[in-house]
DNA sequence: CGACACTTTGAAGACGATCAACGCCGGTGG
DNA sequence: CCACCGGCGTTGATCGTCTTCAAAGTGTCG
């Protein structure tokens, strides 16, 4: 259990770079944290003590809103990172709830072996960096979709991402969490979630139950970048992995096919 | 000229915590840069060659959706750095176009000036992460904003931090910048803008023309940090310089008084 | 089998975008 | 000095999209 946490923990962007001896040594700090499904892994307001490192499992990130409602903000799963942000900003009080969407393994490690580490070791503290200017770069993003594209081309997006990220098969996979939680990360309503599946099946995207099939796949592949005519100015549209989605005329001026 | 320049440069964040000395030399290697109204500063696609810091006007950072329309991530003006973000990641292009909205005054830095900096100055190298960490906070709470507040709450919002950002007389003072630019910003058309304002009346901001007045001030401070019994929690309506405003009861479940 | 969480579907409503027309102002040129 | 123009902002009417409220359907697990 300890062997295969390690070995997603040392899998982490973070270490890229490192010699296995570095890694071990930085590791070492790390003490194993167990989280069943619907534990919270720090809520609201809670001091800003520790680093996390996702081995297994999926962590959820979000806020409430004084009105009870709950936007997510991200979705962690093994390989991720927790908390580098209010440790480097030196914030006092988490911005934000952590919850496990199901059972789940962390290293735990202190705020000081953060900075330590990262004073000590220039190309850790690099990729640190990294890390969170990543971070910046894709909220941008998702604040630029957030405002220019519509529920369909959101979700048409997000499936896509999923995909890519997850590694899964084009030609059918399972969804690998509840759609309540994926209409909250887009932000939207799960009836507006809903309903818009059933739209996304004329562009050859198909989802039922947590079915997801791209059908068509030629017509799918076409909208990923290099196919996409306007692809190098098309910021819209651009997708964290480098790929592109145009799902609807409205926003594409249809200079996409 | 140059001196003023250098004042509103060596201000910055990114040299907090410096001697003069370390300041005076890190500033040796930047290039006054002079920007008239409308001039670019760099179009989406252009390579990264270099850093800047705004000494002087206004710059405004947005990206063009393909059918025309723009969206304004950022309205940076003295003591703000641009392109340190893509040079920390090693980008190749810009990912937005930065233009002069009023005639501005920059340094230029190479992007390699920035990179050996941060190497050789770990102080530098520590803001430098702490500017783009707080970058990526900023956008964040601008992503929760964009998703849970309407576009009443975001005027009204948006007005109270440009009073504190720019230092005006909340009593009383001009908009610094046209309101196509601010609904640009603010993601919203220039008409939703524009009627928005006549609702805030009632709320005690009154906007007529480009003068903006908080009448009724004991009102508004009553919105503000510390009198808000829900502050703490209160993530939505959290403003950048730890105020809070809660214009509507909408989204305060009538908490905030 | 029943309880419960999760999802789907329907109908109504709110909000912001869009299209269109007009007013205001500063500048330019005759 | 006046007439014209273009940029900017306001206002009105309409439309589409997403939210909201309500009810019913599906699946799983004890």
């Amino acid at each position: 259990m300890q062997a295969t946490a390690l070995a997603a923990a040392r899998s982490s962007s973070l270490f890229s770079g490192l010699t296995e001896q570095e890694k071990d040594k930085l590791l070492a700090a790390g003490h194993v944290y167990k989280l069943e499904k619907k534990e919270y892994l720090f809520r609201h307001g809670d001091p800003v003590k520790n680093f996390y490192l996702v081995c297994s499992g999926t962590i959820q990130i979000f806020r409430e809103t004084p009105d009870g409602h709950e936007k997510t903000d991200e979705i962690l799963i093994a390989g991720h990172s927790i908390g580098e942000r209010e440790i480097v900003q030196n914030a006092k009080t988490r911005q934000f709830n952590a919850m496990a969407v199901e059972d789940t393994l962390l290293l735990e490690f202190s705020a000081v072996w953060l900075k330590e580490s990262a004073k000590a070791n220039p190309v850790f503290a690099l990729n640190l960096l990294s890390a969170i200017a990543r971070y910046a770069e894709e909220t941008a993003i998702e604040l630029e979709h957030q405002t220019t594209m519509s529920a369909t081309q959101m979700v048409a997006c997000f499936l896509q991402r999923l995909c890519v990220l997850y590694d899964f098969d084009p030609s059918g996979f399972t969804l690998p969490y509840s759609k309540t939680l994926i209409a909250s990360r887009l932000g939207m309503e799960l009836e507006t979630f809903s309903r818009t599946l059933a739209k996304l099946k004329p562009h050859g995207i198909s989802v039922e139950g947590t079915r997801v099939v791209f059908t068509n796949l030629p017509q799918i592949e076409a909208y990923v970048c290099g196919e996409c005519s306007i692809a190098e100015d098309c910021s819209t549209h651009r997708v964290l992995q480098g790929k592109l989605l145009c799902i609807e005329k409205k926003s594409c001026g249809g200079q996409c096919k």
